[in-house]
DNA sequence: TGTACATCAGTGAACGCGCGTTCACTGATGTAC
DNA sequence: TGTACATCAGTGAACGCGCGTTCACTGATGTAC
């Protein structure tokens, strides 16, 4: 046998997933390279390629873990609309725009995705999906593809707001663009909330 | 005298913020090496710093230039609600999903402007200010910083609604996410536009 | 029990390349006399 | 009119550096006999 326990690579490999995560949304794609990105795990350079085949394949894999993690974070068992309340609330918050490493994959990389290889972009849709789907139960909607696109675009319109209020200098305009940003999803949905 | 025209150096110049607004919209800003940026004007690595002293002056500079054409592009002498409708179906459309390089530096550019040095985020919030500004006095507020929010909080839901129409594969979802936009937009601002 | 061998996650130096930046130089023009 | 010089936008080679990727090697372990 080897001189490691039997899930000792999975291990590994999964310490690279998540702390790539958050270094690719804190410095950006282009930004975060590979010596880096193995030390954050405790490695050096070479090893990364006995995990992954090219950077492009970590990137993909890691945008689809971000996706997982977020929709786990955020849905728990059930998600139902006081969750979800919950959920918009904390996205738009100075905490979450301070600490975008910690934070939301879309408002940190989206534009980098959208530049990125097919792998990169389908492993963003699928995620993407299948979250939306999640919360497109929530909206009642009898025909599903307008859940689906109704739940879409109140999710962009989140991730449009966290993103601009990141790149304001004017810190108090920054968190009137949140405040409003909150009372927005709860006008675009019809709920009362305040 | 000198052996060209008297303005042809600020001709130059305007040239090589031309064609790396585009460039660096299309490709991103990391991306985008100094010697492609130069040749896209016509000229050779060299001469770059005889028009500015670092890339990220020219990256400030551009910045602050496309958030004026867009201003310019989309404003006219007097801006009106019908003009503002035609910049919203015109911004939440599939040819300026498909067409970054001359589109919304916001949609292309918002992740890197947020990472970038303080002088880029500086010359994007200041550019910013003006634009939604001109926004702001068609919402007809009375107090003008809410009609400030409001008319970012608007704009920053198209800018997300496009970047994600960007990244997703299925064409056909990003189609009705942009139509959904649209209606969002409207929505918000209370207006009985279809 | 002891020795030779296989395994394999991880190391770290090296590769060619493109980056941002510097700088000695070019060459077409205008000026001085 | 002719010659020497100043100007200066632009050239292109070179710099050190970090990138993504490759590969010969290490060394701790288990197996064979």
């Amino acid at each position: 046998m080897a001189r490691y326990g039997t899930d000792h690579k999975l291990e590994t490999r999964r310490r690279i997933i998540e702390q790539a995560g958050r270094r690719l949304k804190r410095d950006g794609i282009d930004r975060s390279g590979i010596a880096s990105l193995m030390a954050d795990a405790g490695l050096t350079n070479g090893a990364f390629y006995a995990h992954f085949s090219s950077k492009d394949e970590l990137v993909a894999t890691v945008v689809a873990d971000q996706l997982q993690r977020q929709r786990e974070r955020n849905t728990g068992d059930e998600l139902d609309r006081a969750t979800f309340e919950c959920f918009v609330r904390d996205y738009l918050s100075p905490a979450h725009r301070d600490r975008p490493e910690e934070g939301c994959p879309s408002a940190a990389l989206l534009d980098e995705i959208g530049r990125s290889s097919n792998a990169v972009r389908h492993a963003y849709s699928e995620g993407m999906l299948v979250m939306i789907d999640n919360v497109a139960g929530l909206l009642g909607e009898s025909d599903p593809g307008r859940g689906r696109s109704v739940a879409l675009s109140v999710f962009a319109s989140m991730v449009g707001t966290l993103q601009i209020a990141r790149a304001l200098s004017d810190d108090q305009l920054s968190r009137d663009l949140l405040d409003q940003g909150i009372a927005n999803v709860f006008l675009l949905l019809g709920w009362a909330g305040s």
